[in-house]
DNA sequence: GGCGTCTGTGAAAGCGCTCTCACGGCGCAC
DNA sequence: GTGCGCCGTGAGAGCGCTTTCACAGACGCC
């Protein structure tokens, strides 16, 4: 217990040595573990400490070391919209876990517009940080490159847009995509729609990307019709299920681009008193809680956000270590998982 | 643009002093908005810090200042099982806009274990931060009192527990339960069970109280076999509606603590052959996303979560203001939103 | 017994910033 | 013309820490 508890103003390493009867220089190395100490110096040190309650200022130490053991993590979402689903909660606890681990602190930066993003820039080129980890970039966002630039380093989570320099880790998005597409086929579909993510986004692209291949590689001809546009979200979800139905009626299958949008196209299915799956199968991407909510359980990729998390710390960590190495990537496999909203129709 | 991006140590005050042919501390009023300084004084240093990039150095000015302009925000949550419900996310949301409005940081402390969270405490009192924002504390946790205890400001979210000394800011979950199961009386329920949330939680506590108040404001009498316990998730909600349904199988309505757990209700309910609402209605909380995409949508309480992130930053703002000055509450109103899972039964 | 080698310790120099204080120059009142 | 006050500016002291460097003493070697 601190003697001092609550002066609102701690102990300085000074004064721990004049306690301690030895020098400033000394009182640093055992709190810093140096090994160069005698017995009973850190003895007489630690008991000081002990008395006086003393914790080192980061300000002051962060000073000389240019180090300030907290890394920063962007969440650029202007309309907050990915909150509602549980991605970032789960990252954040990937994040979260491998970080503290290495005793390392997170800082939580939420730009919600590009005014606010440029000061989130500022902020992590200014040295608050020493490293940062970016996730959910849209379009070509700068940041990136900017701060890498900077010679700050940096770990984008979901793959960059364009040929960025930098390291990512990513979900094998593509994979994922055509797996589910290439189980609709295998389950008897032919009239396989989808509900694209935003095609600003490398998710919403590469699961689109996904699901061409699987169709081609079905050798069943790419019907444009059949391709509407979501944002994520279960209403747009629902929009774009109404465009498919408008566009063909005849759809038996729908791949939607995460589970909140399959989520709205199952409501407005329903509502057009279409059977699910007897008459159309549903399948989402993300594998997240409502998959498992939704009337009937939906068939979802699963991705490994946790894991995703802890590499991008990973990453991030051994550029700390290794500045200026070569930028890395690491992709991760999705599973599909099977519900009933895509189960086989036993049509005989 | 600086001309020197990516020199990997910024410019110092110092330089900036010399190229602009002033002294440190005329550099230093320039950059701190500081109005004693002459126009042409002003334009030179203004120039000078455009030629070079120069960015103060956060650790050194918050050395002297003895402010980090961030602030801390503890979530304690060993399971992880609330980053399942849209709660965090969405208070992460308020605080964070609240915070870049007024230029601060967010640092985000997810200790995981007593371990972790003695090591939160550490970093809190070491003055790595302004203040503190703590929620979702379990049982009695020691955190919000020892941290105040050491002179940091701290807002605590949700009831503390027993008579701390915090200001806090909470929902009204005594009156939202209330409503809730004033509403299922209102529409013709009598025997009205509910599925607790932890009873650890000041928020189980409360919104099992308001379970009761109702209930006896109606003049029904309270049954100790319809009150079952769960803890917040889907699958605990489903095992108490088991429980429920095991030893009230007459029971009409069910007011669940949390969406998650109304969900869990309904598809045990369903497998049961209970119709909802025909013959049970149910009544969730929180008004989440789950509520929506339920079958049939979830009557819910709606909590101001953005809001409450927002008055809990108020505060801490307001004691960093003035420190030392007593300890506030702010309790926020819910509102029922009213859906078909707790419609009236036509029985005529 | 002289010499080189290690080992534990302290003195002191910064890290980059803020802020007090002192000072020179100027305008104003008388 | 003298004195006063004000205003813009600079010198310099520190904030609390790490780290280099020098040094005293203990030790082993030939």
């Amino acid at each position: 217990m601190s003697v001092e508890s609550g002066n609102g103003r701690g102990a300085t390493l000074d004064q721990v040595a004049r306690v301690a009867g030895v020098s400033r220089a000394t009182v640093s190395r055992v709190v810093n573990g140096n090994p160069k100490v005698g017995a009973d110096a850190k003895r007489q040190v630690e008991r000081a400490i002990e008395r006086l309650g003393y914790v080192p200022n980061p300000a002051a130490r962060s000073l000389v070391t240019r180090r300030s053991q907290s890394i920063g993590l962007v969440i650029p979402e202007p309309a907050g919209r990915l909150f509602e689903d549980p991605f970032f909660p789960r990252l954040l606890r990937g994040i979260g876990a491998a970080l503290s681990s290495r005793d390392l602190q997170l800082v939580l930066l939420m730009p919600q517009s590009s005014g606010e993003e440029a000061r989130a820039e500022r902020y992590l080129t200014a040295g608050h940080v020493d490293g940062a980890l970016l996730v959910s970039l849209h379009g070509n966002d700068p940041l990136p490159q900017s701060v890498a630039g900077r010679g700050i380093p940096v770990v984008v989570g979901g793959r960059p847009p364009r040929g960025s320099q930098v390291s990512y880790v990513d979900v094998d998005n593509v994979q994922g995509a055509r797996t589910a597409v290439e189980h609709l086929v295998e389950t008897g579909r032919r009239t396989i729609g989808t509900i694209a993510g935003p095609q600003d986004m490398p998710a919403g692209q590469d699961r689109l990307a996904g699901y061409k291949d699987a169709l081609e590689g079905a050798g069943i001809a790419h019907d444009a019709k059949l391709v509407s546009d979501g944002d994520f979200t279960q209403q747009g979800g629902a929009e774009a299920a109404r465009r498919l139905l408008a566009a063909r009626p005849t759809i038996d299958a729908i791949f939607a681009a995460s589970d909140s949008m399959a989520a709205g196209a199952i409501q407005v299915l329903r509502a057009a008193g279409r059977g699910i799956p007897e008459d159309v199968a549903v399948v989402g991407f993300d594998d997240s809680q409502a998959a498992e909510t939704t009337d009937p359980p939906l068939t979802s990729v699963r991705q490994p956000i946790d894991e995703m998390g802890r590499e991008m710390v990973r990453l991030l960590v051994e550029q700390l270590a290794e500045p200026g190495s070569v930028p890395r990537t690491v992709i991760l496999a999705t599973q599909l998982v099977r519900r009933r909203s895509s189960e086989g129709v036993q049509r005989r």
